[in-house]
DNA sequence: TTAAACCATAGAAAATATCTATGGATATAA
DNA sequence: TTATATCCATAGATATTTTCTATGGTTTAA
């Protein structure tokens, strides 16, 4: 094993394409389909898939992978300290369910810290995809929520993970409808009060468990459903088919316009909502200074 | 940088002498020289000061080392995950005061996970010694004591390199005196009792600072003084000499044996006891097995 | 059916790591 | 003082590793 041997698998995990990433990292294609192989024959592993549409990374591979990316990490705090300023990227990740707060904590981010020469992902995505974005490292960090229903499996889901779950705050269920919705006169609403509507609920690809749902009450019948994977499509909806959608109730004005208006929904259950972190890490300094955007943001 | 490179470095600044770390490491001694000539180009630092007789590690190097030691010992996780049992020995480190619990906590820690082949190392050595192996990643973990005098200079010293204590206990000062000491008979000490009897303090090396000794009161006037660096030494002195030393309290008879005892000295300061870890890194599954059982015996 | 995309293999060329031999400097012992 | 051993650096030869170019097979898209 070396370090340019995980540098090209990490860049080709990346990239999901050899002969690309060849490209990217200045060595001719051979060459590299030669370093992952050698590697892949010293322990034993198979870390990509050949296909023939480019490679896939295997469940061994993305394991090997969350090694090698702390690895690199780590040697790259020796070139940041000797190397004077490298234009290495600033590179920092978050995914998180579809909160506008966590956007709008990493705006700030982007604004204070970004600096001249960066690479940041924020990756609204399923809840599946965050616990797997942060065990495999691809994310310093995770957003999502825990509620009496879905605590157990979340919780156990993320042990077998290697993360763990510091809360940010708790919220009562809100309903987030449009202002001209027929419900928007309402002070409080019930469950029966949307059983009419159109329910918006977020996209949770393969892994369709009620458990890994970003809505709560997700089990509850509903008649007429619509599933979206875009925060500004779901809001187009609200407004536009008087839909509705039961989250967490923080909203920013700024960021979602006032188009959309939260009422609290008359039901015993409460989201928690806070972030994940691998347990055999330290967060990087980026993401500690992230956390607590996020925390001031909650107050 | 490679990997070896790292891996060289760290082998010659433990062995502190290239020709021998070359046998070890099995290639030749100009290999060697030549790996670390290369590395030490690539950042233009010095690593090492090379003497006629063997080698010194530079402050640069110092640190170099440490962001080395890091980046392997995250390497090892892969050689153990994936190479099965190769005979990488379980390597884990104690920096501390002379206290016997520190001593009991280790030998427990080597009978419950040493397993079959290992590389344990408990240093008992000079407060600032401690201090410098933890920031160095020398020590996974140290242990060493504040109090009112000392703290303000210790916190400082700590944070300057990048470390944290965590308390474990609170101890009234105690005095150690051999069993057949005249004072034996008395239920308290003062001050002026201990006047005519030889005073024996641990050895702080160049670091002779008052604020780094081992026993609070360090300032106190004392016309028999007596420096060891040895507990053992340190105790037959005790008994062969009647002499005293002032510490936390904290005995264990069988690590000790029954010819010592401690003895309340009526004064008001105390002696905090902690442990100190880097910020930046997370304590090894070693090393957090190594804290609870610390905290286990303090109870 | 053809063209393009993608990865693997083969053999040559280039770069790197290691070796042996040797020298200079200094401590250690006779 | 002198001989000897220790220790690190340098030089040139050799071995190993990495990378390159050229090419082939397979699949997808037009």
């Amino acid at each position: 094993m070396t370090l340019k041997q995980l540098r090209y698998i990490v860049t080709v995990a990346d990239i999901g394409n050899i002969t690309e990433a060849a490209k990217r990292l200045y060595i001719a294609q051979p060459s590299l389909t030669a370093a992952i192989i050698e590697l892949e024959k010293e322990y034993g592993i198979t870390i990509f898939n050949r296909g023939k549409k480019g490679i896939t990374i295997t469940n061994e591979g993305e394991e090997f992978l969350g090694y090698a990316r702390q690895i690199l990490e780590q040697a790259n705090l020796i070139e940041d300290r000797y190397m004077g300023q490298t234009k290495r990227k600033t590179k920092f990740c978050v995914s998180s369910q579809h909160y506008s707060f966590v956007v709008e904590a990493f705006v700030e981010l982007l604004k204070k810290y970004g600096g001249e020469s960066y690479e940041f992902h924020m990756r609204e995505t399923q809840t599946f995809d965050i616990i797997d974005d942060v065990a495999h490292l691809r994310s310093e960090v995770g957003v999502l929520y825990l509620n009496k229903f879905n605590e157990t499996v979340i919780r156990k889901t993320l042990k077998d993970n290697g993360l763990f779950f510091t809360p940010l705050f708790k919220a009562k269920p809100h309903v987030f409808i449009g202002k001209g919705s027929p419900l928007a006169s309402k002070k409080k609403l019930t469950p029966e009060d949307l059983k009419p509507y159109p329910r918006l609920s977020y996209e949770q690809g393969s892994h369709n468990s009620f458990y890994f749902s970003e809505e709560i009450l997700s089990t509850l019948d509903c008649d007429k459903d619509l599933i979206v994977c875009d925060r500004a499509t779901l809001f187009n909806m609200l407004v536009g088919l008087n839909g509705y959608t039961i989250c967490s109730g923080v909203i920013s004005e700024e960021l979602n316009g006032s188009n959309i208006i939260a009422k609290p929904l008359d039901i015993d259950d409460y989201m928690e909502i806070g972030y994940i972190l691998p347990i055999s890490t330290k967060p990087s300094p980026m993401t500690v200074k992230y956390i607590s955007l996020l925390e001031e943001l909650v107050k």
